[in-house]
DNA sequence: AGCACGCCGACT
DNA sequence: GTCGGCGTGCTC
C-alpha cells in the first residue's frame, strides 16, 4: 500500500512540541506531505524565524521549480542525518492553520487504505479547490496586450527585428501560430500547457519566439484562495460637539444601522468618501478593520416554515433516530411521497439547539432546490450548501464557516461528506440508493454512503440513510426490528454482510405517503402488441389518450427518456428476444467502433463476442434492432403528434447553467408548460404536486444494460419516476411502455412491490457472488497502444489468477473501447467479503504495467461498462 | 505535474 | 555531425 511509510494518524494529533522536552531546543524543520502525484512518503523543510507551524496546517512549499501545497506533518528538531543538509529548502508560507482533527485524519487514511489511492489524493478531495495552490508556467507577449492593444506588435523585439514587413513573414508556421493565439487574448498571456493543447507541438514556436524577445515565460505563484477582506467601520465613543454636520451625519447613519456597517456600504448611503471616514478614525469615533466577508450562496428569501405534524410512521421513525445515541446506521425506507423529508427536518431541529451540526448528502443539488429550499425555510441561515458547482470562493468560504463549530446544517453531494464539521451529530443520506454517490473518477473513487458510514462511527454520531428503494447493500445489512422490520427471508443473508460492515442497521418503515394519497397505479403496456396491431409511433395508444387528455383537463405530465449510454442491447421488436452471453447471464452489448468495421455484440464480462445476427435466433423476424435513437426523436414525435402541448425540456442539455433547474422548475411549477419531458434528473426527488400523469417511453433501455445491477437500476429508476405522480391532491396515474412486458422488475414496478423485487434479485446475486454477498474490484486499464494496453491486460490477469479466493473476470475490453484516443481494457475481480481473500500487493501489479499503460483501481465499482 | 537529463532518428 | 524528438527519474 502506498501509505505505510507515512503513517500519521497518531501524529497529527496535537503532538507536543518536542521544545518540551528538550528545554532549548526549538523544531525548526518540518516533514511534509506535498501535494505532487508521484511523490511518495515525506519531505523536509526548513521553518523561517518568522513562522510559527503546527501539524495538521497547510502549507505552501517550493518543489523543484514550482511552489506546491502541502501538509505539516510533524516537527522535527533534527532533520534526518541521510538528508544532505543543503538539499533543505525553506517553507514559503502558511495558506491555512486547519488543524484535522483526529477522528477527520482517522477517516481520510481510512479511505485512502480502502481505495488504495494516496492519502495526498483524499486530502485534495477533501480540502476545498484552491486551497493547495500550485505554480504555473504561463507566457506572455514582451511588452504585454494582445488583442487591441497593438503593445505587442510594438516591442523592442519585434521593431528592430522585423522593421515595416508583416512580422509574422520571419516565423515559423508554429511560432505564428502561437503568436496569433496569444494576441487573441487581451492581455497577450496564456498558461503554457493551454497553448500546447491549442497548437501541437507548441514548445517549438515558444522557444522561437523566445529567442526573438517576442515573448517571455514566467512562473505564476499559486493563486491561493483567500479570505475575501474588505472594510468594516464600527461605531465606537458617543456623538460629540467638535463634529461637523456631515460628520455628524455619517455617525448618526451608523448608530441607525446598528453601529456597524460595511466601509462602502455607509459610503454609498452618505453619498461621501473614506476621507471623512478618516477623520473620524484619526479623532475615535469610529473604528476601520478589515473583515472577512463569506461568499456563501444565499437562496432566495423564503417564508418561515414550522413543524408539521407527522403521520404515525413518521413520528414513530422520528422518536427511533431521536432515541439513538452514538453510532447508530438507520435505513429510512419510505415509499415516494412518505415525507423523508419532514423526517430530517425533525431530527435535526433539537440537535441544532443543543448546539451539534448536521451533514445532509444528497445525489446533485442542483436538481433538487426545492430539498434545499426546505431546510432554508426551516432553518433560515443555518443551512449552507457545499458542492462542486460553487466557485471556488464560495466553496472555500463555506469551508471556513464550517471550521467555526457554529450549529449549522450543510447540504451537499458526495464529496461533502468530508465537510469539516466540527460536533457532528447526524448525517443523512438521502436517496442512498442513488449512483451518483460514488465516484467513478478520479481515485479514490469512493462511494459517500461507505465513507459516510465510516464518518458515523469515527464521530460516534447515527448515520441515516434515506430511500423509497434502498440500495440491495443497505436492505441486506438491516438487521429484522420487530415490527414493519425486512422479511425473515434476509435473516440468513445478514451474517455474511456482517463481514463487511460488522454493523447492524435499523430499519424504519414509512408504508404510505402522507395524507393517505394513493401510490399511483401503474399501468404496463407491451410495445409488441402495438406493433402486431399496427401502431408504429413510439407511443402506444394508451400514452396517446392520455397526453390528449393532459390537454383538455388542464393537468401536467412528465414524459421519461432513458438516456442510454453509449452501448446499447439488441432486441427483437416482434417477440421482445433479448441477446444475451451464454456464459454470464448479461445481455450482450452493440459494438460499432468505426465506420467499416463489423456490428459485433459483445459481453463486457468474459469478452465473448458474435456477430450481429440478421433475424431473431428466436422467431425468426428481421426486426432485431439495438436501442439507438433518443431524446430528440422523442421530442420530434411530441412535436408532430401533439403541436399543442407546451413542453419543457428538462436534461442535460437544458439544464447546464447554474440555476437552471431551478428556472425550468418553476416555469413548470407556474404552469407554462404541459409536459416535462427529460431524462434520469426527472427520478431525483422532484416533488411537484400538480402532476398526475408519468409516462415512460421505454423501459427496455434500463432493463438490458450489460451489467449485473442493470435491474436494480431499472427497478430503483422506473419506482422513483412513478412516484412522481400523485402526489397532490388529483389521484396519478402512471404508463410504462415495455418490450419486455413479462420482466421481473416491470411486474415489480406495476405492484410497486419493493419486497418481492429485492428478494429475487438477491438469489440471483448470491448465486452469482455479486455484492452486496461478494465484493468486487475493477481494473481499468488504458494506453494508447491498442497492442500493448491489451496485453499488459493478459500480463496482469494471468498473474492475479494464481491468487487463491479470489475469481478473475476478463480481461474484456471496456465497451466504450476507445475514448479520448485511449484504448481502454479492464479486468474484474470478484472475492467473498468474509473470506478475507489475500488481496493482490498492488505495488506489484502495477510495477507490470509499462508507462505507457495506465491502471486504476476501482473498489466496489458501480459501473463496470 | 513540471522539468531536467539522456538517448535515438531526420536534417545541415 | 547537430538538432530536436520524447522516455525516465527526481523534486526536501
Amino acid at each position: 500500500m502506498y501509505i505505510n511509510d507515512v503513517k500519521l494518524s497518531p501524529l497529527l494529533v496535537s503532538e507536543p512540541s518536542e521544545s518540551y522536552k528538550s528545554g532549548i531546543t526549538v523544531n525548526r524543520w518540518v516533514e511534509v506531505l506535498v501535494d505532487c502525484p508521484g511523490s511518495t512518503g515525506l519531505f523536509t523543510y526548513r521553518l523561517p524565524a518568522q513562522l510559527e507551524i503546527k501539524p495538521g496546517d497547510i502549507l505552501s512549499v517550493p518543489f523543484g521549480a514550482q511552489q506546491l501545497g502541502a501538509i505539516a506533518i510533524r516537527l522535527l528538531a533534527q532533520p534526518n542525518v541521510d538528508l544532505p543538509p543543503e538539499k533543505i529548502r525553506e517553507v514559503e508560507d502558511i495558506v491555512s492553520v486547519g488543524f484535522f482533527p483526529s477522528a477527520y485524519w482517522e477517516l481520510l487514511n481510512r479511505v485512502a487504505a480502502y481505495y488504495y489511492t494516496p492519502l495526498i489524493q483524499v486530502i485534495r478531495v477533501a480540502l476545498p479547490p484552491g486551497l493547495l495552490g500550485r505554480s504555473q508556467r504561463r507566457i506572455r507577449l514582451v511588452g504585454g496586450g494582445g488583442a487591441g492593444g497593438q503593445g505587442g506588435r510594438g516591442a523592442e523585439g519585434s521593431r528592430y527585428l522585423l522593421g515595416s514587413a508583416d512580422p509574422l513573414a520571419f516565423l515559423t508556421p508554429t511560432a505564428r501560430q502561437v503568436w496569433e493565439l496569444l494576441q487573441g487574448q487581451p492581455a497577450g498571456d496564456y498558461s503554457f500547457v493551454y497553448i500546447q493543447q491549442k497548437v501541437k507541438s507548441a514548445y517549438r514556436g515558444i522557444r522561437e519566439l523566445l529567442r526573438f524577445g517576442l515573448v517571455e515565460s514566467y512562473l505564476e505563484p499559486p493563486r491561493l484562495t483567500r479570505p475575501k477582506l474588505q472594510k468594516a467601520v464600527t461605531l465606537t465613543g458617543t456623538i460629540d460637539h467638535d463634529l461637523t454636520t456631515r460628520q455628524r451625519e455619517i455617525l448618526e447613519v451608523l448608530r441607525r444601522h446598528g453601529g456597524e456597517l460595511w466601509q462602502n456600504e455607509l459610503l454609498q448611503i452618505c453619498n461621501a468618501s473614506s476621507s471623512i471616514l478618516k477623520t473620524l478614525a484619526q479623532k475615535g469615533y469610529i473604528v476601520i478593520e478589515e473583515r472577512e466577508v463569506l461568499r456563501t450562496e444565499q437562496g432566495p428569501a423564503l417564508a418561515g416554515d414550522g413543524a408539521k405534524s407527522l403521520t404515525v410512521a413518521q413520528a414513530s421513525a422520528l422518536e427511533t433516530i431521536q432515541t439513538l445515541d452514538g453510532f447508530a446506521e438507520v435505513l429510512l425506507h419510505g415509499v415516494t411521497g412518505s415525507g423523508k423529508t419532514e423526517v430530517y427536518l425533525q431530527a435535526i431541529a433539537p440537535l441544532l439547539k443543543v448546539g451539534k451540526s448536521a451533514l445532509v448528502l444528497v445525489p446533485e443539488i442542483g436538481l433538487t432546490p426545492q430539498l434545499t429550499d426546505r431546510f432554508r425555510a426551516r432553518f433560515g441561515n443555518k443551512v449552507s450548501v457545499y458542492h462542486s458547482a460553487l466557485s471556488d470562493g464560495e466553496r472555500y468560504d463555506t469551508w471556513r464557516q464550517m471550521l467555526t463549530g457554529e450549529p449549522q446544517v450543510v447540504i451537499g453531494t458526495r464529496s461533502a461528506v468530508f465537510a469539516p464539521l466540527p460536533n457532528l451529530g447526524l448525517i443523512i443520506l438521502d436517496e442512498e440508493h442513488d449512483s451518483s454517490f460514488k465516484q467513478d473518477s478520479p481515485i479514490p473513487t469512493y462511494h459517500a454512503r461507505t465513507v459516510a458510514q465510516w464518518r458515523a462511527e469515527l464521530e460516534n454520531c447515527p448515520l441515516v440513510l434515506g430511500s423509497a428503494t434502498p440500495s440491495l447493500e443497505s436492505w441486506v445489512s438491516v438487521r429484522r426490528q420487530g415490527a414493519g422490520g425486512a422479511g425473515e427471508e434476509f435473516v440468513t443473508h445478514n451474517s455474511c454482510t456482517d463481514a463487511i460492515n460488522r454493523v447492524s442497521t435499523l430499519y424504519l418503515s414509512l408504508p404510505e405517503r402522507i395524507n393517505s394519497r394513493p401510490l399511483p397505479p401503474v399501468e404496463i403496456v407491451d410495445m409488441r402488441q402495438e406493433l402486431q396491431q399496427g401502431n408504429r409511433s413510439i407511443f402506444s395508444r394508451s400514452l396517446q389518450v392520455a397526453l390528449q387528455q393532459l390537454q383538455e383537463r388542464k393537468q401536467q405530465g412528465i414524459l421519461f427518456i432513458h438516456r442510454r449510454g453509449h452501448s446499447t442491447f439488441v432486441s427483437c421488436r416482434s417477440c421482445g428476444y433479448v441477446l444475451e452471453c451464454p456464459y454470464c447471464d448479461v445481455s450482450l452489448a452493440y459494438h460499432h467502433t468505426e465506420e467499416k468495421a463489423p456490428e459485433l455484440l459483445r459481453c463486457h464480462y468474459c469478452n465473448y463476442a458474435r456477430s450481429h445476427p440478421k433475424f431473431c435466433p428466436d422467431c425468426s423476424s428481421p426486426y432485431l434492432k439495438f436501442f439507438g435513437s433518443g431524446t430528440q426523436r422523442v421530442t420530434q414525435e411530441l412535436a408532430r403528434q401533439f403541436p399543442e402541448l407546451r413542453l419543457i425540456r428538462f436534461d442535460s442539455d437544458t439544464t447546464r447553467n447554474k440555476g437552471s433547474h431551478r428556472t425550468l422548475l418553476t416555469q413548470f411549477a407556474n404552469g407554462e408548460a404541459d409536459l416535462l419531458v427529460g431524462t434520469q434528473m426527472l427520478t431525483k426527488g422532484l416533488d411537484l404536486p400538480q402532476v398526475t400523469l408519468v409516462g415512460v417511453v421505454a423501459a427496455d433501455g434500463l432493463l438490458n444494460l450489460s451489467d449485473y445491477r442493470a435491474s436494480e437500476r431499472a427497478f430503483q429508476t422506473l419506482t422513483q419516476v412513478a412516484g412522481r405522480a400523485g402526489r397532490g391532491d388529483d389521484p396519478g396515474r402512471v404508463i410504462v411502455q415495455t418490450y419486455t412486458t413479462e420482466h421481473q422488475v416491470i411486474a415489480a414496478v406495476r405492484s410497486h412491490d419493493y419486497h418481492s423485487f429485492s428478494q429475487a434479485e438477491l438469489e440471483q446475486r448470491q448465486a452469482l457472488n455479486y455484492p452486496p454477498y461478494g465484493r468486487l474490484i475493477l481494473l481499468r486499464l488504458s494506453s494508447l497502444d491498442p497492442i500493448q494496453v491489451q496485453n499488459t491486460a493478459q500480463i496482469i490477469a494471468t498473474t492475479l489468477s494464481t491468487e487463491e479466493e479470489i475469481e478473475i473476470l476478463g480481461p474484456a475490453p471496456a465497451s466504450i473501447l476507445r475514448v479520448a484516443n485511449r484504448y481502454r481494457w479492464q479486468i474484474l475481480i470478484k472475492f467473498a467479503p468474509d473470506a478475507l481473500p489475500q488481496l493482490p500487493d498492488w505495488e506489484e501489479v502495477r510495477s507490470l504495467c509499462p508507462s505507457s499503460v495506465s491502471l486504476t483501481i476501482d473498489v466496489d465499482p458501480l459501473n463496470i461498462m
